[in-house]
DNA sequence: TTGGGTGCAAACTATTTGCATTCGA
DNA sequence: TCGAATGCAAATAGTTTGCACCCAA
């Protein structure tokens, strides 16, 4: 098994977001950002436990915010239960599957936001989430 | 003051919708369909009994479930602390006010979504929800 | 050394559920 | 009458917090 130390870029990624880079940190760097995947607090608690590592719940929690704070990922707020942690931050939408959960990307290409009205002084832009919703056709 | 018992139209819509109108679902009808808001299921609660009348936690939760199914209206999913109900069951979007945590509907016209992928067979487009974020302005 | 980070457990919030009672048709 | 709806309280789930201990710089 690789060493839970984890790899130099990471530790440097986190340091350039002003973020310190801790034994926690980077466990939980690594599990992140070893793709684009959407997982929720409780799928990376068990990933952890799953690399013999051990990061307490509180912790996961506590990073997570941070690291949406920080901009090194993305806060998806789509299925009223629980919140869903994006490691893709550059520019796009999702498809959810409200029957299996699914999660999928969809390029910010095929989505076009037109002629919003203007906003009022003293608001900014945050962003744009747009969630596709589909369901499993009904077998007819 | 108005007396609660509702208003013949809103019992008919009910029951159009195939919801048995009780006293319960016709107090909870007239404080929504009063106008086109967004509300918590809290907020619902408080104004139960504001109006001297009284509905259960469990009763206001238990409606506002079945009137989203019965698309009496609309479970907005903005925010991760709670859901809000909206009123307007329309094609339309929001803006989202992150700081004051104020909704504000935008017309469907303003959003295009063009060049979507291709839904495999077997699923079905439910809708798409379209959630613009802001926030306030740094005082600079 | 020392302030930020972590772990644990307890607290908290929104929501759901079990079950006995009551109501609408 | 009788199944559906309601109310209450307890359960649940996700997330946050308080505080003592520990580690990165």
């Amino acid at each position: 098994m690789e060493p839970l130390v984890a790899k130099p870029n990471l530790a440097g990624h986190l340091r350039a977001c002003g973020v310190t880079p801790t034994q926690q940190r980077l466990i939980i760097s690594e599990l992140l950002f070893d793709k684009r995947q959407h997982l929720s607090a409780e799928q990376i608690l068990r990933k952890v436990a799953h690399r013999d590592a051990s990061v307490s719940r509180a912790t996961v929690y506590n990073t997570l915010n941070l690291f949406v704070d920080k901009k090194l990922i993305k806060a998806l707020i789509i299925n009223k239960s629980k919140v869903f942690y994006d490691t893709n931050v550059s520019n796009h939408h999702h498809v959810y599957n409200v029957d299996t959960g699914e999660l999928v990307d969809v390029c910010a290409d095929h989505v076009v936001i037109s002629a919003l009205p203007p906003l009022p002084s003293g608001i900014e832009l945050e962003g744009a989430d747009v969630v596709i919703r589909v369901r499993q056709a009904p077998v007819a």
